[in-house]
DNA sequence: AGGCTTACCTAGAGGTCCTAGGCAAATTAT
DNA sequence: ATAATTTGCCTAGGACCTCTAGGTAAGCCT
């Protein structure tokens, strides 16, 4: 058991793995170590510590997800990319539980400048160029659409939807329906 | 030290304040036993385990966010409503940071359905009284606005709207006023 | 071959969670 | 008022996680 061949990239790997697994708020060096059957204090060498794991595996899913979302667009405009960004951007969460919930940590502004957040804006703000929205309100649907999206995942990731007989799938498409209604007809009061 | 007068509900209460000021995932029983001066292991005689202490919060916390929307409802009708519900919502996660992550846990059916969960979409349901809307769009719309809610305010705290210098605040507005227009026109395709 | 770096190790301190079992104060029963 | 019971907190200790300090052995470089 010489060597088990550690890199920072091959155990930030290993743990977007294990958070979809066991969850994100169990991904422990502990048994991030035990996974590559190495003792806890090796994986100091590749990592600070058990923090600064978890920024890497969000900069990690972050830029997955980023990916995912670029090529579900490709191609597309208007409400037909609005659908495919969205639907890409829930498959996402559902597929990689782990993986999404780290997406939602806090990080330091110059870290988070240096991920693929800004790439999201972006990709909202292409959407958005088949509906006829300049500045400020751009950004104001940006804001909006980023919002009902994690917001709608991370409700029905929580059970909230659980409640009512409506389907949960039927209500998302709805809701869908109404975000780019919402966008033709912006030009508000 | 005989008696510190511990029982559920102080630990709960005293938990809650402990999230805010320290974050809901920093809440542990070693610290709240540390509040009180006793040892751990007190702690056990009035709460389960760790988990059924942010179970509790998670419970207190929803029901202190529904007595808050309630009263800031009360007696106002269609976009006055809905703002009032929108703005309550958001003030008390900026005011109960930890508290307001507890009410994202998710919770074992039967004990969302015994809290304070199913008064939310009561009132989220009267104020679109305001509008008109019938199921299932109701409860649809009920899903969109409360997944906006949660989600402008989530990334809100997690920074992501930092980014850009178009103000927080304006943005909420224009939030509020796209969701009203949207509502209005809801009968949708 | 000698020196340096890399990759992993042992040892150990300190924190959190939780159980088992105990004692003494407070409450209730007689 | 005293006895029985319950309540409230204790000590002791196991299991797991985080992280530091310091060491060894293998691979790379000249």
């Amino acid at each position: 058991m010489a060597h088990a061949g550690l890199t920072a990239d091959r155990l930030t790997q290993a743990a977007a793995d294990l958070a979809d697994e066991v969850g994100f708020e169990n991904v422990t060096v502990s048994a991030l170590a035990r996974h590559f059957g190495v003792k806890d204090a090796s994986l100091y060498s590749h990592i600070r510590n058990a923090q600064d794991l978890r920024v890497r595996l969000a900069v990690l899913a972050l830029a997955e997800l980023a990916d995912q979302v670029a090529e579900s667009i490709a191609g597309r405009s208007g409400k037909d990319a609005l659908v495919a960004f969205a639907n890409a951007y829930r498959r996402y969460a559902h597929e990689h539980p782990g993986r999404y919930s780290a997406t939602q940590m806090a990080l330091d502004p110059d870290i988070a400048a240096d991920s693929a957040a800004g790439k999201h804006s972006e990709m909202t703000r292409a959407i958005l160029r088949g509906y006829d929205l300049w500045e400020p309100d751009q950004t104001d649907a940006i804001r909006l659409l980023h919002s009902t999206f994690h917001g709608y995942v991370s409700l029905e990731r929580a059970g909230a939807f659980h409640s009512h007989p409506r389907g949960v799938e039927a209500s998302w498409l709805r809701t869908l329906d109404a975000l780019d209604s919402l966008l033709r007809a912006w030009p508000l009061g």
